[in-house]
DNA sequence: CCCTATGTTCCCAA
DNA sequence: CTTGGGAACATAGG
């Protein structure tokens, strides 16, 4: 799941949570235990940068790092939690994590690249591009630069940007990134409108699923026709991640000249 | 049993 | 130094 959509999804959501003390806190799994610090701390506010939400108490900040299949549901719990909240409302929020690769992280949790987003976002990564050869679209996931693109969005946007996955950065135009950032700020907000994509795990704060998964143009779309010319979605990896596009719309452009 | 899966991090090699 | 591949973390599902 979480991308930044789905982690901006449970912002809102555990915003009524703001303002109420943690009367207790239960943890399931022991790798969790540090999060007990919460306890009897009243929660003042929330942000989220990148993929990480992070809970502001009085005393200490607690960042949320979902992983894979980590998510926070209210009241009943679906699933087997690793760790409970009870809140002074009465009610419960709950920690599920199938896999387990998520982690509370307790102190200031340090930003990593910009949040996706921020705007300039496309002068940023033309700049940090310049003499590389790295494709595209493990840049685009590269949470040291810009946070919050994940597998999902950034075949997305790749499709939607009309450019090749392994795309060499360095050979792309002040113009191309700033088309990419414009791309990136509306799949991310239209995926935000739709409550994240679910193509497994990924469930809300109330259970529910999220609907962007209806809209998606390639990802996980092989062999299917693309959207926008009828040639055939194809798929290859890439560092170990599957990775989707249209041979015909994503072609690699190169700089016309070779030093 | 085999393969795949929304994330991060580390080691190794070209 | 840069980049890619693979493994590890741990589990579920087709």
């Amino acid at each position: 799941m979480p991308e930044l959509p789905e982690v901006e999804t449970l912002k809102g959501q555990v915003g009524c949570f703001c303002g109420q003390k943690v009367e207790e806190v239960r943890v399931w799994d022991e790798v969790l235990g540090e999060v007990r610090k919460v306890e009897a701390q009243r929660l003042e506010g929330l942000y989220r940068h990148g993929k990480v939400l992070v809970f502001s108490f009085e005393g200490v900040d607690v960042a949320l790092k979902l992983g894979v299949t980590g998510r926070l549901k209210v009241g009943v719990a679906d699933g087997r939690p690793r760790a409970s909240f009870l809140f002074s409302s009465g009610e419960w929020l709950h920690f599920i994590d199938p896999r387990r690769f998520g982690r509370f992280v307790m102190g200031n949790g340090v930003p990593r690249g910009v949040d996706a987003l921020t705007p300039g976002i496309g002068l940023l990564w033309w700049e940090k591009a310049k003499g590389s050869s790295r494709p595209v679209k493990a840049y685009l996931m590269d949470q040291d630069i810009v946070s919050g693109i994940g597998n999902i969005y950034a075949s997305e946007i790749l499709f939607l940007s009309r450019v090749h996955p392994l795309q060499p950065i360095g050979d792309l135009t002040e113009r191309d990134w700033l088309q990419i950032e414009e791309v990136t700020r509306g799949v991310l907000q239209e995926a935000i409108e739709m409550r994240g994509t679910t193509v497994s795990d990924w469930r809300d704060l109330y259970g529910l699923p999220g609907s962007y998964q209806h809209r998606l143009r390639v990802y996980q779309r092989e062999g299917k026709p693309c959207p926008r010319c009828g040639d055939t979605v194809k798929k290859f990896y890439l560092g170990g991640r599957g990775t989707w596009y249209c041979p015909s719309c994503q072609e690699v452009r190169k700089e016309s000249w070779r030093p």
